[in-house]
RNA sequence: GCGCCUGUAGCUCAACCGGAUAGAGCAACGGCCUUCUAAGCCGUAGGUUGCAGGUUCGAGUCCUGCCAGGCGCGCCA
């Protein structure tokens, strides 16, 4: 519809110049909004008050004119000029009703497929393989996800790439450790990662001994040597194992396919730099390789290097990395670039990405872009952390919101069984872990609070969830199958114009997401949504109404808010329940 | 020292590439259940958008300078 109205604008402008009303070289950028304001109709524009300066005209006037020349649309009820040349445009209720009604006749919800499908690869969650996850990697991991859902959902070719970290100085040390294990590599030694880990990194602390029987088996492991890759490859698969059951808990569409760890570019690394020095990039500085790119500078005002090669030869993160962009650009054909990676990784990827355009292992016009995000803070604004200081498993974290969602709902609905009671409080649980973080703005810290996720008040998950199974309910008491609803929606009560503006704003709320990467927008969205329908369903009666055509065209309204509903929520990694 | 991010109601958060009267929820107060799930709805109150300038017809949003907090800045990832 906003482009609709640009058009009919773009129209009444080339009209205007004609006319020599309006300077002829005048290209404004024509903005449609949505507004606030239901008095101030349902699209408003407001290009007449960027004309007025170069026109030499009053907005007003410009906006009078406009209107004047506007070509005759049949979707449009009303044309107004409001406060300093606004130009405000009504929807008739019969267009409203047809789109509606043709959202709730197609599976795509009538959203457009995109006219370019762009390959785009989007690199999250990566957790580092030699520890357990925790809540560090919970951000990037359910936020990317979202993102992946929804550029899939509009049509584009999403390819996940999961860049685990699964090499490194650290897996010598594991190695040394699991050689000391009795029973070897078994499922009990490795049952909790997180003490494995810490027991294994006491020993290297205490032990002179095992510190550089570590330190060699780093050496040998990345000299191929064939004992350590075996037993580097046996703890990587129990660890990717934890991983994928964490995945699969959370909901996440990730599995062993995506895995493309910094391993898998081990022989890329000497490449890499080979390029960079045939394309005289390369600086050695105190005997490590370097990079300077003069848009950085240190402490001293001087430029600020990206080291791809220490002084002892080996390679550090800003290398692989690099072969990593070289490999999706190059071999996944990449046209976007998105990296769901700690803000504080911000300079980090600016200097890689600045190497890897310099150095054409990408191509200038691909999009790159850090989608960087805040901390999760406790309740005392710190990050979060365990009573001991310790990091918080994710697992831990799951189980206690599991454990709380079902406290909760049994309190509300103690009629339910068991087995129903148990699926509900990890729909719920799991659910509202996720929404609280999706439905804040990525770019910002946010405090984690147990209660305030699990409310049903507010926005948040299980409001959404309730309202969801509140309009399924409607067919459920009525017995009607939603497939056989026919006819058209009549679109009347003030209820059901909010209600029905809102649903048709799903295709260009999700645009927005997929092109910001900000899953908290379809949050808002669909909380506003949940909104609207339980004002609907407050104010409208459905099933009681007397007349026949508003009973049939509420109950398509309340159809396509459960299928809008539940496809958001899906694109958020979120399930639905039918009752609750 | 340089750079990035953040600062909005008592609290937690919104605000669509600058748009009309800055919105929700919690907490506070007041209404609505013989009628589709009250886990809900309707309402009242609550603001100098950290401060000061600037650009603009119009600034929470853009620019400059301050203030406060977080984070980053050569061989970890």
């Amino acid at each position: 519809m906003k482009e609709r109205i640009a058009s009919l604008i773009e129209q009444a402008i080339a009209t205007l110049c004609e006319q020599q009303v309006l300077p002829t070289d005048v290209a404004p950028r024509i903005q449609i909004d949505r507004t606030r304001d239901k008095s101030h109709g349902d699209f408003a524009c407001n290009v007449a008050m960027m004309l007025a300066k170069p026109a030499g005209k009053k907005p007003r006037d410009i906006a009078e004119a406009l209107i004047a020349a506007l070509p005759q649309d049949d979707a449009i009820a009303d044309v107004q000029i409001a406060g300093p040349g606004f130009i405000n445009f009504f929807v008739t209720e019969d267009f409203l009703g047809q789109q509606l009604t043709a959202a709730l006749n197609d599976s795509h919800f009538g959203i457009a497929k995109p006219t370019h499908t762009q390959t785009v690869v989007v690199d999250y969650s990566g957790p580092n393989l030699a520890k357990e996850m925790h809540v560090g990697h919970l951000r990037s991991t359910i936020i990317g996800d979202a993102v992946v859902r929804t550029l899939e959902f509009l049509g584009h070719n999403v390819i996940r790439q999961n860049h685990v970290g699964d090499w490194g100085t650290q897996f010598g040390m594991l190695i040394a450790y699991l050689e000391e294990q009795p029973a070897g590599i078994n499922d009990t030694a490795l049952s909790d990662l997180e003490s494995f880990y810490r027991a294994a990194k006491q020993r290297f602390d205490e032990s002179e001994e095992f510190a550089n029987r570590a330190r060699q088996l780093v050496v040998a492991l990345q000299g191929g040597d064939a004992h350590c890759l075996e037993q580097w490859r046996a703890f990587n698969s129990v660890s990717l194992r934890h991983c994928l059951d964490v995945y699969q808990r959370l909901g996440v569409s990730l599995s062993a396919a995506d895995v493309r760890g910094e391993s898998a570019y081990n022989d890329q690394l000497s490449l890499i730099v080979d390029a960079l020095r045939d394309s005289n990039m390369l600086v050695e500085n105190d005997g490590a390789q370097c990079v300077f790119l003069d848009q950085f500078k240190n402490k001293e005002g001087e430029a600020l290097p990206v080291i791809v090669q220490k002084a002892d030869g080996g390679y550090l993160y800003a290398t692989s990395d690099l072969a990593a962009l070289r490999y999706r650009q190059q071999t996944l054909n990449a046209e976007r670039m998105l990296y769901f990676v700690d803000q504080r990784q911000a300079l980090h990827f600016q200097q890689v990405f600045a190497v890897a355009k310099q150095a054409g292992f990408v191509k200038t016009d691909t999009d790159l872009a850090h989608m960087g995000f805040g901390t999760m803070n406790g309740a005392d604004g710190r990050p979060f952390k365990t009573r001991d200081g310790g990091t918080v498993k994710l697992v831990d974290l799951l189980d206690e919101a599991e454990q709380r969602a079902l406290a909760l709902v049994k309190s509300k609905n103690p009629t339910l069984d068991d087995s129903e009671l148990t699926n509900i409080a990890h729909t719920v649980g799991i659910a509202s872990v996720k929404y609280a973080d999706l439905s804040k703005n990525r770019s910002s810290d946010y405090i984690f609070n147990f209660d305030q996720m699990l409310s049903f008040e507010g926005n948040t998950a299980p409001y959404l969830l309730y309202a969801y199974t509140r309009v399924v309910s409607v067919f459920r008491k009525a017995d009607i199958d939603p497939a056989t609803l026919i006819g058209s929606m009549n679109i009347q009560a003030e209820q059901e114009q909010l209600l029905g503006n809102s649903l048709l704003q799903f295709g260009e709320v999700l645009n927005h997401v997929a092109e910001k990467g900000l899953p908290n927008l379809l949050c808002n969205y669909l909380y506003e949504l949940a909104g609207h329908f339980s004002s609907f369903y407050e104010h409208c009666p459905i099933l009681s109404s007397e007349d026949p055509a508003v009973r049939n065209s509420r109950l398509q309204l309340a159809w396509l808010t459960a299928r809008t509903l539940k496809a958001g929520l899906a694109l958020l990694g979120i399930n639905t329940l039918e009752r609750m």
